[in-house]
RNA sequence: GGGCGCUUAGCUCAGUUGGCUAGAGCGCUUCCCUUACAAGGAAGAAGUCGGGGGUUCGAAUCCCUCAGCGCCCACCA
């Protein structure tokens, strides 16, 4: 073995092993119960980034172990073609050549994406690859498969003939750079410092007019109404007369409606039906016109009169200055108020009227909620479930069709000569009313219609396949709580819906990373840190270490680099462990399960009682997806008891050539840490497994289950008793190894019967068990029911062991007395648990103990 | 306008049914190149757990309140 620890060389050699012995199959344990993950599909777009480093990292954690513990495990993976998010990156290389989409066609567009996918779309899956994620590749989708594409097909029919899907006239959000309908969630709005003006209206059949305000002056051109409250009466004997827009000179009469709010502006509302949803509903309701003003594009159309052809902000500044001059402007003032933008472009959304594909969620969201709600799917941590009740009860229906080129194209066609709507899986060829001159509609489905279907179209539904039958439901997803709305929300809908059962019961909800300016790691911040960098110069499972140890349950994850340093140390601490027991064992010798002494000393006794403990421990919290508790307890075991404590404890034996016991505890001590970190850092785990074990893969090895012992009494004393005369030669500047006598009175013969030889391996002391306190200068170590004393003669200096003694002293007494504050209060006595209270007795016993002895000691120094 | 999260060592953060003598990594101080590891070892300094109030025998942990920071949702035109 290497000296020293090179991640990149160690993990280039595994991925392809462990692929091509189909370890990442759940075919490798056929009679296991099925357990499976359905990964959250990247975009064929993305590269990987600290997001999915960390998500994925989790989802590995969790599926690995499974492996481990016999379950047929299935990680599926899959990219997502990401309509929009895709078709704006080819029409971007395409811009650069000076061609649109429109100048190559749909046919050969959507050609050009496909090649582009082939070529670019595997960089995320060679990132996963290198990442060391076990996925079942064998099993890999994407949602553009003829597979999947079969499912959103049948699920767009069977949704329409039970009437949950329909195709409807209303305003939806619309992006004029995209020129695509956008659902309500693909939408951010951002605080903006705009303008409230408000502008007089005059009557048609009289002096003065009514006022309106609005934060959109250019809408006006569309007006064909003005509204109040029914009940407001300032306006009361207004409703029924008319006034006339300014600058077009529209005749609108003035209605009264419940929807408006006669607390803001003037509590006089202008009604633009085709601009805003809530004059829509105005509109339908009192019998007004919808006129357009703004296209596609955003431009003012010809409805707009002398405005035509400008850009919405164009005549925004153009209208209002021409009501000025009109006379027509009341006041503007300054107005924070929020603005919808494009998700994916940022552009200003444009509230647009238009004919679009709904699905009509109602129906789903009531089980979607009580399946939540019952207990039956969980999330966690369960704060989450707040949001999504809340989410779920105030959801409009979903605007699923796209006016984009990339993505499952909506199976409806429309008779040219009757206008029947035809909606099958199948081209139809020809209408009922005889015509075969059909057309079919030109929209594709937001990707998310596809993403909500994958926990199940992934594992062949709608056909009963064996997979689905298997590993549906899913056992656990995992994801960032960014994508509730998006994504787990529609698979629990839809999920439920379609198949009858939910998608999965545990919903795992983890945060966004951050950078170490505390903002959310980003591409357009410019402080987004990419994962293959870092693990270039640390190795993947130093990354993956250092995340899981960063996540604590949902919160967000700041991430700094000298974690991942850190993480690689420990990395090099394993390395260096296992090599030093490479050096006293032969391959072989450590068998892959089992193999525990069956009636262990001390020694060994104590790490093996450590090691049950620990496992047991990061299973509970592993079971509980407490990741970063898990390996805080799975990383202090390995380095601060077995490392720091064990293998020097294995030392002494080792080179006295009475080792049996030793050697095997070390041998399956050291491979069950690896067994416990290999979730986390499956490469340098493989490597080492190779080294000390040979057998197999760790991967594919059973996950570690030591014998349950009852650890040795007072291993604890041991312990102070050598730290005790480490600290004292530290506090007197002597050397390490500067001969010291060390005399111990242990009336049970607990310690230093066990161990005399390591008190010279650990302490280089040579203790000596004596009845009595010795007499002469010495200098106490007090540890439980045993005392240590190391004699000071000649080789301290008696002002520093005096200074030390009273702060040992004061530190003592301080807990003495809040421990027998405690004691002395009859209430805590009565109340606290048996437990406790024994337990605050022992300790007050033993702080009385020590400090008589600092005392005496104290005094016999002068 | 609703809802949520955060505030604990110099820095970044852990700390699930209240029992903590409050932990980790990095940084800092002292000593040590001891044949697994100097990417290391040993020892150490360092915190009124954001402020105030309450419940309790006992609160970093539960309740109220104030302050600061961050996030999500929302058709007040």
């Amino acid at each position: 073995m290497d000296p020293a620890y090179d991640p990149q060389k160690v993990e280039a050699r595994w991925y392809s092993r462990w692929e091509e012995a189909g370890v990442f199959r759940p075919e490798l344990n056929p009679d296991g119960e099925p357990f499976c993950i359905v990964i959250p599909p990247p975009n064929v777009t993305g590269s990987l980034h600290m997001g999915h480093a960390l998500d994925q990292t989790l989802q590995d954690v969790i599926i690995r172990r499974k492996r481990m513990q016999g379950y047929a495990a299935l990680w599926l993976p899959g990219t997502d073609h990401a309509g929009i998010a895709t078709q704006n990156v080819v029409e971007r290389e395409l811009a650069a050549e000076g061609l649109t989409r429109e100048d190559l066609g749909r046919e050969a567009f959507i050609e050009q994406v496909w090649r582009w996918k082939a070529t670019s779309g595997g960089r995320i899956t060679e990132q996963i690859r290198r990442m060391g994620f076990s996925t079942d590749w064998s099993r890999e989708r994407f949602t553009m498969d003829d597979g999947l594409s079969h499912a959103v097909r049948k699920v767009f029919v069977d949704l329409y003939h039970e009437g949950l899907i329909y195709r409807g006239n209303r305003i939806i959000n619309w992006c004029p750079r995209c020129r695509t309908a956008l659902s309500d969630i693909e939408v951010e709005h951002e605080t903006i410092e705009g303008r409230l003006v408000t502008i007089e209206y005059p009557f048609t059949d009289g002096d003065g007019g009514i006022r309106v305000a609005t934060t959109r002056p250019e809408t006006m051109l569309g007006d064909t109404g003005v509204a109040v409250h029914p009940g407001d009466e300032r306006f009361a004997g207004l409703v029924g007369r008319t006034v006339t827009v300014p600058l077009i000179n529209r005749v609108v009469p003035i209605v009264a409606d419940e929807a408006v709010d006669p607390e803001f502006g003037t509590g006089a509302v202008k009604v633009t039906p085709a601009h805003d949803p809530l004059d829509f509903d105005i509109a339908s309701r009192q019998g007004l016109e919808p006129i357009a003003v703004i296209d596609e594009v955003g431009v003012i159309t010809q409805a707009g009169g002398p405005y035509a052809g400008l850009d919405r902000f164009d005549a925004r500044r153009e209208v209002v200055a021409d009501l000025e001059r009109g006379g027509h402007l009341i006041s503007s003032e300054p107005h924070t108020h929020s603005v919808g933008h494009c998700s994916r472009c940022a552009t200003p959304i444009e509230p647009y009227l238009s004919l679009q594909w709904f699905v009509r969620v109602g129906p789903l969201v009531v089980p979607a909620i009580e399946a939540v709600r019952d207990g039956t799917i969980r999330f966690i941590p369960d704060r989450w479930e707040k949001s999504y009740f809340h989410w779920m009860e105030n959801l409009r229906d979903w605007t699923i069709s796209r006016q984009i080129w990339w993505g499952h194209r909506i199976p409806a066609w429309y008779c040219e000569a009757c206008g029947e709507v035809i909606v099958s899986m199948e081209e139809p060829t020809g209408c009922a009313c005889g015509s075969t001159t059909l057309r079919q509609d030109e929209d594709v489905l937001d990707t998310w219609f596809s993403s909500g279907l994958f926990p199940f179209s992934t594992l062949g539904w709608p056909e009963d396949t064996e997979d689905f039958r298997r590993f549906y439901p899913n056992s656990v997803l995992v994801t960032g709580f960014d994508i509730i709305y998006f994504w787990v929300a529609r698979m629990i809908k839809l999920g439920i819906h379609l198949t009858g059962e939910i998608p999965f019961p545990d919903v795992v909800l983890h945060g966004l990373v951050r950078a170490d300016d505390g903002r959310k790691m980003s591409k357009s911040l410019g402080n987004a840190i990419d994962p293959l960098d870092v693990v270039e110069r640390h190795g993947a499972d130093a990354l993956r270490l250092s995340l899981v140890q960063a996540a604590a349950q949902g919160q967000d994850v700041p991430f700094q680099e000298e974690w991942v340093d850190a993480a690689r140390r420990f990395g090099n601490k394993l390395w260096n462990a296992v090599r030093f027991a490479t050096e006293h064992l032969e391959v072989g010798e450590v068998p892959a399960v089992g193999g525990y002494p069956e009636d262990p000393g001390p020694e060994a006794r104590w790490i093996l009682a450590r090691l049950a403990h620990s496992v047991g421990r990061i299973d509970r919290m592993l079971d509980e997806y407490r990741f970063s508790e898990a390996y805080a307890t799975a990383y202090n075991f390995a380095w601060s008891e077995a490392f720091d404590w064990y293998i020097e404890l294995t030392k002494a034996p080792l080179r006295d050539g009475d080792a049996v016991e030793a050697r095997q505890t070390l041998g399956v001590v050291l491979r069950d840490i690896l067994k416990m970190f290999h979730p986390v850092m499956p490469y340098v785990t493989e490597q080492l497994w190779s080294h000390l074990v040979g057998d197999g893969f760790i991967a594919a090895a059973a996950w570690p289950a030591p014998p349950s012992l009852d650890p040795p009494p007072h291993f604890e004393a041991f312990q102070e008793l050598v730290a005790g005369v480490r600290r004292l030669r530290a506090e007197h500047a002597l050397a390490p190894r500067h001969p010291l006598e060390l005399s111990i009175v242990d009336p049970e013969g607990v310690v230093a019967d066990w161990w005399p030889r390591q008190f010279e391996a650990l302490a280089s002391v040579t203790p000596v068990i004596v009845n009595d306190a010795p007499a002469g200068e010495h200098a106490p170590i007090a540890a439980g029911p045993v005392h240590g004393y190391v004699s000071l003669a000649g080789v301290v200096d008696s002002e520093a062991e005096r200074s030390r003694i009273d702060k040992e002293i004061a530190e003592a007494r301080s807990n003495l007395d809040h421990a027998a504050g405690k004691l002395a209060n009859e209430e805590f006595v009565a109340k606290a648990p048996a437990a406790v209270v024994a337990k605050e007795r022992a300790r007050v016993e033993q702080l009385e103990d020590t400090l008589a002895e600092l005392d005496r000691r104290r005094a016999g120094l002068g």
